[in-house]
DNA sequence: CCTTCAGGTTAACGACCGCTAACCTCCCTG
DNA sequence: CAGGGAGGTTAGCGGTCGTTAACCTGAAGG
């Protein structure tokens, strides 16, 4: 995988800062002004890139989804011999890479969902659905004991886990990317564990 | 505790269907006329019962978080003789009949806490402050290992999970109130248990 | 029986917001 | 060196939203 060094293109930096303001005031509370001042043009600006603040929320909350997703399956193939518990392992750590990285688009992803076109909720619905159910998967050949609606209940309650970095106080004040990501997953699999007695 | 058999006055028909429709489109997405439809009355008639829009989620916020506090308080109070692990057992169940009973206004109270005008957002800041630190404690007390900072970390965390059930499915589609109760329980303190070593 | 007032109603105002129209200005390319 | 498209600009339209104004009504109280 290439890893990319070039300037980020102007859709890029839009899509960005849209992201961290939405995710600051809500959909309805950002005007297309602000998004435009933040990127150093003026609202209608906007739309020589996007047909409209729609379509800038369609597309993040789309690859939001596509990305957690790609990523989740990636890592089920790669650790193909490994054992159940080395995969969860991998999943969760897939998964708070994420929630620590990209702060605002994990706010976004279950908070604006239905501000969506009926056909882009669908789709996004659809793939959020597929990464709960890869999960649930793997959580139940770990924990054989659990039920499905059981695993999937848990599965949900440790993504609202993971989820709470937004929470922890602004960006530098948390005790360290490191540690917090350390400490998000050991409650994560000790979480699971009482979930499977 | 006198409990309640009286009718509901209108003010309180107001402000939870006012909640239930904040929780489900956010504050800027909800008009005052559907919240006037919403108890048979139409939009400006709102305005014999709050100074306005904000005046209601100020209204809501500010009920949770003193809800919340003094709900700890009493338990924290109540427990005097208990060991630490037994109040933080309660801690755990109050926090989870909040989660279950008013789904709409956890979803609220960290979602909208922005829109509020800085003194009310002032005061539900400190109010739920004063609930983290008093889990911090009993958190502390039951697992010593944990430094402060680490101890706040978790303890957000534990809330992200709390907190995850408006994600759960709708309502009924649970596998059963006292069964997910038990199933949040038993996970958070998994969490806090894997979090102390 | 008249008054008062709580709790409604509809009409309308002003602000804001998403979006379009019309226009401008580089820069690339044949 | 034309010219054309990419990527901006400002002005302004149409709709929505929170709020106020003015008015109505039914029930309680002296």
């Amino acid at each position: 995988m290439a890893t990319r060094t070039d300037a980020p293109t102007r859709r890029e930096q839009i899509l960005k800062e849209a992201a961290r303001l939405f995710a600051e005031r809500g959909f309805h509370g950002v005007g297309v002004d602000e998004i435009g001042a933040a990127v150093g043009i003026s609202g209608p600006g906007l739309y020589r890139h996007f047909a409209g603040k729609d379509a800038m929320l369609a597309e993040l909350l789309v690859g939001i989804s596509e990305q957690l997703l790609r990523g989740a399956k990636r890592r089920l193939a790669e650790a193909d011999g490994s054992s159940a518990a080395d995969v969860l392992d991998s999943l969760i750590e897939g998964h708070i890479d994420f929630a620590l990285d990209d702060r605002p688009l994990i706010t976004l992803h279950d908070r604006e969902l239905d501000r969506l076109r009926d056909s882009d909720r669908k789709l996004v619905r659809q793939l959020q659905r597929q990464y709960v159910e890869l999960w649930v998967g793997v959580v139940r050949e770990v924990y054989p004991t659990l039920t499905e609606p059981t695993a999937r209940s848990a599965v949900h309650s440790v993504f609202g886990l993971l989820n709470s970095t937004p929470h922890l106080g602004r960006p530098g004040a948390l005790p360290g990317r490191g540690v917090t990501a350390v400490l998000l997953h050991r409650m994560a699999r000790g979480a699971f564990g009482a979930a499977g007695e």
